[in-house]
DNA sequence: TTGACATATTGAAGAATATCAATATAATGT
DNA sequence: ACATTATATTGATATTCTTCAATATGTCAA
């Protein structure tokens, strides 16, 4: 019940990417150092800097710095928000159901 | 109630676009010619086609030709097929309401 | 068949994006 | 202060994407 504006192009943008979606994935829910996401998928360490970054300034992760670690996790109520405001855009006959 | 299998990367390019968001919310609800659609959007008539062709290979649009013209129109159940299979991968932990 | 209209395709230019190596910054421990 | 580890930033390159003008294709009417 958070009307909070959100972008859908930006959304869209944000997660647009194959590796941003498994970054996405793997920090689903979890709370995994850049070095974690790192060791679970196939790409240099700039590149999920940089990926996470962009997420980030889309607000779909949140860090939190441990020591020499920042620490990432998915803020999946943020994606449950603009899924729904894709889906109330673009399938006002087709409102969402519950999944599963 | 079964979705077909969205491919979460391919449904989000398809939208990760600001004209094609437009045409999206132009023949959301309508059956329009690519002329109207252009009509209503300030890009040129091959730009117009050019992203109907990506939505309609996402599956995001259908056309029917008649006469002269191709008519388009959103298709509201995929679109919802992708949110919620988003929504499924990305934000288990909060399932989507219906909205309104 | 010719002309007019509607849409699709091609080709080219510029913008945006993804990726990595190299390097910088930050935090910690010795 | 120095070395070590973790992450971020920079700079360069390659690829992808957006856009439009020009042109092709398709449809219909006369």
């Amino acid at each position: 019940m958070k009307p909070r504006s959100v972008n859908t192009v930006e959304f869209a943008k944000a997660i647009a990417d194959e590796t941003r979606q498994k970054i996405m994935a793997i920090c689903c829910c979890e709370l995994l150092s850049v070095n974690d996401i790192v060791a679970k998928i196939n790409v240099a360490q700039p590149t999920v800097s940089h990926h996470l970054k962009i997420l980030k300034t889309a607000g779909l992760v949140r860090s939190e710095r441990r020591g020499k670690q920042v620490l990432y996790t998915l803020q999946q109520e943020r994606m449950a928000e603009g899924c729904c405001q894709v889906a109330e855009n673009f399938a006002p006959e087709h409102p969402l159901e519950l999944v599963d």
